[in-house]
DNA sequence: CTTGACACCATACGGTGTAAGGTGATGTCA
DNA sequence: TGACATCACCTTACACCGTATGGTGTCAAG
């Protein structure tokens, strides 16, 4: 019979190629649209099989944070910091943009996996390597997760177009306008003034508040340097 | 019949109770555990008693979301604006802290309330007040936000006691001590020279981000005052 | 006395995660 | 060769979820 034989057999699921299908179907369909059926109908499979290779969808979330981790280049050892700090940051938003189901899904997982402890143990490295103390390091780590993250929260939780800019919204929020400037006026007037202008990008904020901070750790990085010299 | 006059009658649900009762459950179970069914018998009433107040579950979440935003008070116009937004800071990281569902909430929700659009009407106002320009209180707060939101995403995320050191997970850490100082030498070392130090409490790295920021958006007006003088 | 709004309820449907227990193919060893 | 274990997958079932649909009793106004 044919049943014996079968040459092209469907690739065997690994806990591997079931994280990643998992994050290609919350890429496409958002992190609530992702079941235990689905990814396994999208790995050719029943929902139950999953479990041979997956302790239970906690695991395969954890997996899939892990993954994203994974995918963000560590900056190169022997490179100027504070450059190499904007891209990182620059290279974190984007990886949290292009997934926007990772900042939720890193609020409720708390057991870090491999690639989440490499990717920090490679930005410590980084940082002492660039002259910070261990305790300077810290500081500028959680200031600069903490932003970037924070940022990307914002970011996503905005009704804003690809492109970057306010256009998809501008309608709405046009038609309300009138009764926007009577219940919220300053709120009102920053969006007349700024948010509406042609232009206007929320994303540019971003490149204001990574400089911002990169600056004042340089600062406290000279402070303290100074007052360990005297 | 006695049940013509109930005359201690059960409180009738209103939106208000119902969203008031979400926050009461998911403070005290996690906003997984959630239910319309669970909500409706903690006011006396079945599931389905609940949509004629409310029009679905989303709804009572926005509704979280924005009583949440109410419980913050806003800076008092007139005071110095530095020592009012390190207040303000602390205090939506303290509101955020005890309703650890709202982080996660914020990022799904995207047509704010009343409460929500108050709060930055009443934040714009109070910077524009203090000298801020609409572009330097668009910086200063999308800075500002990004920064708390993120900073307590990464608090609730981390397995801490509720005295905010270390002592719980400690444990477990000093358990995979060793096999952490071979994979990752530089998180081992971070971990052994500072976290585990007796006294060591995250959430003093808050403090000092807030400085770092404010002392930088003060830099930052009075370059634009003095750009604007010349 | 009728009417209609109000506040609530019973039932049901299609979805969810996963516990419990098969089932057949494959490899190992007597 | 035959027995047996391991692997990868499957079937069934359960308790729970959000909510569409269509009630049901109370009450005040006409």
């Amino acid at each position: 019979m044919n049943s014996s034989a079968p040459v092209f057999a469907r690739e065997p699921v690994t806990r591997e190629r079931a994280v990643r299908a998992a994050m290609v179907l919350a890429d496409a369909g958002g992190i609530e649209s992702l079941s235990m059926r689905k990814l396994a109908r999208e790995l050719g499979v029943e929902a139950m099989s999953l479990y041979y290779h997956v302790k239970s969808k906690d695991d395969v979330l954890d997996g899939m944070v892990d993954g994203v981790f994974g995918e963000i280049p560590l900056p190169p050892l022997g490179t100027e910091w504070k450059s190499a700090m904007r891209d990182h940051s620059e290279a974190v938003r984007s990886v949290l943009t292009r997934h926007p189901w990772a900042i939720a899904l890193v609020d409720t997982r708390t057991s870090p996996g491999a690639a989440t402890l490499g990717h920090l143990d490679g930005v410590i490295a980084f940082l002492l390597q660039s002259g910070f103390s261990m305790s300077m390091a810290a500081h500028a780590m959680s200031l600069l997760d903490s932003y970037v993250h924070g940022f990307a929260l914002q970011e996503t939780s905005l009704p804003l177009s690809e492109s970057g800019d306010i256009s998809a919204a501008t309608e709405d929020i046009m038609r309300q306008q009138h009764l926007m400037s009577e219940a919220f006026p300053h709120l009102a007037a920053m969006a007349e003034e700024l948010v509406l202008k042609p232009g206007y990008a929320y994303g540019n904020e971003f490149g204001f508040g990574v400089g911002l901070i990169l600056q004042g750790l340089e600062t406290a990085l000279a402070d303290a340097e100074e007052s360990a010299r005297v």
